[in-house]
DNA sequence: TTTGGTTCGATAATGATTTTCAGTAAGGAG
DNA sequence: CTCCTTACTGAAAATCATTATCGAACCAAA
């Protein structure tokens, strides 16, 4: 059967995003990995990234310009709070919130119910607009 | 100044996109419209829908696949109950949830919060899975 | 070291969206 | 109504993120 092999690569795309607090596309982390000196090529990343989406050690974030970012994560089921100007990213719950929705769903005749909850601000740590 | 003119492609996208309940993508609009005779551009379609976002005319969600969909919708702030089959969709408000988010938003410090919430299901028209 | 996979990664392909740019047509001025 | 100015149109080319190809590299183990 087909096993996970544990490759330097992959250990490094690992370690490059655990280093960050916010989420970050595929194309920018491979360009930062290149320039910190590591050659790995870009296919690879993008299969590293997917891989841990897969296991549930990322989240991908598909924006709204296309792109997609990743971000490591806890496998708990959680929301984001991100900072618009500089990407940090605080997970969060929402207690009541999850019930509530499931019975709106319900309510117009859906099942089999998800969502996706983002919120979009800006951090403490930015100059507001 | 650029000021806006009303064309018959403009109207036939808006109008087209208003015959509908659920989100459709800027390609799968276009190629209805060219099935059923109207006869205008793939790129007059993107623009046309991107002026009607713009304008608050219409919604655009940006699913995981990349694709941009559409629909018309009021002004007033709301979010979508989805169908993941049909594409059918349900627009609604959480009373007391805008807050609550705002509140947990500067909790931790950040300002000037939006959100987005989406809510995907199946809805009682589809088989379920 | 030979074998039988898995993984890498340069490159080509894909597919949605955008840009170009020359020709078309609103819509106001006269 | 006719003439302009300039936004609009749309076919084709350009972008750009992501995915598919496929031979080379690599690992574990017999």
């Amino acid at each position: 059967m087909t096993q996970k092999r544990s490759t330097w690569q992959k250990v490094a795309v690992r370690e490059e995003l655990g280093e960050r607090s916010g989420f970050i596309s595929a194309q920018q982390l491979h360009a930062e990995m290149v320039a910190a000196g590591q050659k790995l090529g870009l296919t690879t990343v993008y299969r590293a990234l997917t891989d841990m989406v897969e296991s549930g050690e990322a989240d991908a974030l598909t924006g709204s310009d296309g792109e997609t970012r990743y971000r490591i994560c806890g496998q708990e089921h959680h929301h984001h709070l991100i900072c618009n100007v500089c990407g940090k990213t605080v997970e969060f719950e929402l207690p009541g919130f999850e019930a509530a929705t499931k019975a709106l769903a319900l309510s117009h005749g859906f099942q089999e119910v998800s969502h996706s909850i983002e919120l979009f601000g800006t951090c403490s740590d930015c100059p507001r607009g």
